[in-house]
DNA sequence: ATGTTAGTTAACCGTGTAGCTAATTAACCG
DNA sequence: CGGTTAATTAGCTACACGGTTAACTAACAT
């Protein structure tokens, strides 16, 4: 067992399972930031930050580039697919059984402006 | 801070992050089921198993109630919306800078049974 | 060449997780 | 009552995580 995808899930989930590293990845939603940026308000040392990132980068879901002394940390949407994936498959086995949940959902998924269907 | 809910998805994802909670959670998704019957097919003791459904407890994603000798184990589904927030909440934050594509979409207000994809 | 800035690696601590076996509680059944 | 079944707690090992400080590498600036 313990497929290479499994393995992928873990490390996604792993690493959405900690405040500090959500907040750094709503951070960079809105931009590239670098480690210092990052680590600014977050009251934490650095080494601290440099330890999330790695979780982050082991997991896909961002990456870092090297820019001269800086090193810009990168948003991988992607890398939340399968988690999102997991979820939602589950989320409907059961939800069959309880329906209202799916309602909910939708209310949650749907911009202000339309729906988002991928 | 560490606001509650920010403990609540904590202890989800970090109940998600591992293959075996995963699975019980799947197989707990057809039906309640007592420790017995979830260890059988994980090839795990029953102890290890007992600690995973305290784990999956600890995080709200099961309950467990009392049943003669059986402690039957139930799946808890609204523990799993703030998970799916959060996720949906992030993924249309970036995808809205990444995915010209999207907005592109959204303008288009696609004509569908308002029904997920797949 | 020296120093400054950006970031990582090393070493360590405390705690939680993941697993085991062995002992224990709880409920049913003779 | 004693025995069996269901499940947990206790006690152990091992490892990973989140955090620290201190030391190091890498790139730029004088």
């Amino acid at each position: 067992m313990t497929s290479a995808l499994e393995q992928r899930l873990d490390a996604t989930f792993a690493a959405l399972a900690d405040p500090t590293r959500r907040a750094i990845l709503a951070r960079l939603a809105t931009g590239d930031a670098t480690v210092n940026e990052l680590a600014e308000p977050f009251a934490l040392s650095l080494p601290g930050i440099s330890k999330h990132l790695k979780v982050l980068e082991r997991s896909g879901l961002i990456t870092r580039r090297r820019e001269a002394q800086f090193r810009p940390c990168h948003l991988e949407r992607e890398a939340l697919d399968a988690a999102v994936d997991w979820i939602e498959t589950n989320r409907r086995l059961w939800s069959e059984r309880f329906d209202k949940l799916d309602e909910h959902l939708r209310t949650v998924h749907t911009p202000s402006n339309g729906d988002h269907r991928d």
